[in-house]
RNA sequence: GGGCCGCUAGCUCAGUAGGUAGAGCAACGCCCUUUUAAGGCGUGGGUCACAAGUUCGAAUCUUGUGCGGCUCACCA
């Protein structure tokens, strides 16, 4: 591009742009900057490391207990960069660190068989029984309860167990590295500490489990400069040297082994939540020991908030400790759906994941930025298209669609679904004819919608539409406006074009039994559903249809 | 005490290429002789917390102030 090119185009966009200042046509010469934040991430990546043939994403927690969905957003924004990266034909390493050599501490509220967990305090996690009694250990359980869900949103890490990585020694060197440089790591993590929080006396950059009783209640007595370790047990006594390369139980302090791993695995990229990251912090101290005692610069990285919950995800679910997981979004929200509140969101802001009305909300914008990307529907500007367009991609389990996908409103979906009890068969059957790919989302969307309804919203949200016998007590004058109803309009129900006409019917029917509009709808209800109110009565009738409409009516 | 984040319409929030302030809901109005839990159209409404600075131009960048929140310094 030539400059009077940037010129002309500058007009376009900075009016001003004859007068602008050197760094206003620096600024707007990169305007071609990427719209969506894991894009963005993606590129700082490469701008920081410059062309690799190879990326590593990294991503982990401890799965000390349930891993709830504010780990889950960890894991999907390390996913949505690692896609990032692929879109710019990177060749990227996405892995996922289970931390199950961590000492469990305490046991969570939500656990079953707290008696037998409490005998395993000062244990190693994965050395902890699994109270359901399913996996080989405590840390297993929520390892497997992880894993075998995330494909269902299109998440696939590599997994890394520290506890194997651990005890087959794979760290033996960066341990004794740390060992080494022992004097130094303890200047860097005493940086941030006033006088009284200084480390005080001895301090070893490794902490051992017990040889003898898997705890980690182990104090160091001293290394010989090279590999060997020797540790005592305050609780059952035991004394041992090691060597650090089959020292099962020797382990680095998190706020070295997190460093050290990024040295190891040569990670790029990770996030990490904002208890990690304010000055002093894991994260802060970690950036240090990796450049000074590692020697590699710390990955990119970037702050996620934390995520409230609004709404309760199920009528069970309210008992004391419990938090909400990555099965409970799914029952509610289909699985494009979850992306999309995580991708549409900057990992920075806090927001809250609703169960409670705000779902239909959810639905509706999810349906709006997917009609956007279909062309289906004009965004405001080219801006908002291509950045809604983006989101839509980023939300994609796999691919996008080979066709726009079949709306049917969440909202009316739910109604349809009360109507015809829950029988997702019966719905489909009302819908006109749908591909298979079309099919397949209708049915995934209306199982959260039933379950929605059932478990999650309002009470005056639910009606059944009521048996035929089964009848209402009306007053005469109801009972009226109910016949005039079923004689003007339910019975030539087929003839009418479309619901306005048929709404015009009914208001004509009111008139026609002489009754307020107001009580024929009540009537009509009640009727029905055994509700003063209900969805709008033009379209209820032809969606009961008109033989069951009939039958039900017939008893007045 | 250190650090971070937020403060935009009545409410919930978009708005991080600096270029005339936006959406949804609420409100109000009009229309379809009819909002009964998927009606349509339209309108009003903001000192973008406050102050100063940079700039031709600031919600946006800088500094300071206020209010609210989070986090670290013990452990991961």
């Amino acid at each position: 591009m030539d400059f009077s090119q940037i010129a002309a185009e500058g007009q376009r966009f900075l009016p001003y742009f004859h007068t602008a200042k050197k760094y206003d046509i620096l600024m707007f010469m990169e305007h071609k900057k990427a719209l969506h934040w894991a894009d963005q991430t993606a590129e700082k990546i490469i701008a920081e490391w410059g062309e690799k043939d190879l990326y590593t994403c990294a991503s982990g927690i401890t799965p000390s207990g349930t891993v709830h969905v504010g780990n889950f957003r960890e894991m999907i924004s390390v996913e949505l960069v690692v896609r990032a990266l692929r879109d710019r034909g990177k060749n990227v390493r996405f892995i996922y660190s289970w931390d199950d050599y961590d000492v469990f501490r305490k046991v969570p509220l939500n656990m079953p068989q707290p008696e037998l967990l409490e005998k395993y305090l000062r244990f190693p996690i994965t050395m902890v029984p699994d109270p359901w009694g399913r996996d080989k250990s405590y840390a297993r359980h929520h390892e497997v309860d992880v894993e075998s869900v995330l494909p269902q949103v299109g998440i696939y890490p590599e997994f890394i167990y520290q506890a194997d990585r651990y005890r087959a020694g794979t760290y033996a060197e960066g341990m004794k590295r740390a060992l080494e440089m022992r004097e130094h790591l303890k200047t860097i993590l005493d940086k941030y500490r006033d006088e009284d929080h200084k480390i005080q006396g001895e301090w070893w950059p490794v902490a051992v489990f017990c040889s003898n009783c898997n705890r980690d209640t182990t104090e160091i007595d001293g290394w010989d400069g090279d590999w060997g370790l020797s540790y005592h047990c305050d609780s059952c006594g035991h004394r041992e040297t090691g060597d650090l390369r089959t020292l099962k139980g020797a382990k680095l302090v998190w706020r070295v082994d997190w460093p050290m791993r990024w040295n190891f695995e040569k990670v790029d990229f990770e996030p990490a939540g904002k208890d990690h990251h304010s000055q002093g912090g894991s994260f802060d101290t970690s950036k240090h020991v990796v450049e000074e005692v590692y020697g590699r610069k710390p990955p990119v990285t970037f702050r996620y908030d934390f995520i409230g919950i609004k709404g309760s995800p199920g009528k069970m679910s309210s008992s004391k400790g419990k938090v909400v997981d990555l099965p409970d979004l799914l029952r509610v929200y289909q699985p494009e759906i979850v992306r999309y509140l995580f991708a549409g969101t900057r990992p920075n802001t806090e927001f809250v994941i609703s169960f409670d009305l705000d779902v239909i909300k959810i639905y509706e914008d999810y349906d709006r930025t997917e009609r956007i990307y279909w062309g289906a529907e004009k965004a405001k500007d080219e801006e908002v298209r291509a950045r809604e367009a983006r989101i839509y991609e980023l939300s994609q389990v796999t691919k996008v669609p080979s066709a726009m996908p079949y709306q049917v409103p969440f909202r009316h979906l739910c109604n349809l679904l009360l109507i015809h009890q829950g029988d997702i068969d019966k719905l489909i059957a009302t819908l006109p004819a749908l591909t298979e790919e079309q099919e397949k989302l209708i049915r995934q969307r209306a199982v959260c919608a039933w379950y929605w309804v059932q478990e999650c919203a309002p009470e005056d949200f639910r009606f059944a539409v009521k048996e035929p016998g089964d009848k209402a007590e009306l007053t005469d004058d109801e009972i009226r406006a109910v016949r005039s109803l079923r004689d003007s309009v339910v019975v030539k129900l087929e003839t009418f074009a479309d619901e306005k006409m048929i709404a015009e019917a009914v208001y004509k029917a009111a008139e026609l039994a002489g009754t307020d509009p107001k009580l024929l709808f009540r009537a009509s209800y009640q009727a029905l559903i055994g509700k003063d109110q209900g969805p709008r009565l033009a379209g209820f009738l032809g969606a009961i249809g008109k033989e069951k409409v009939l039958a039900i009516l017939s008893a007045y």
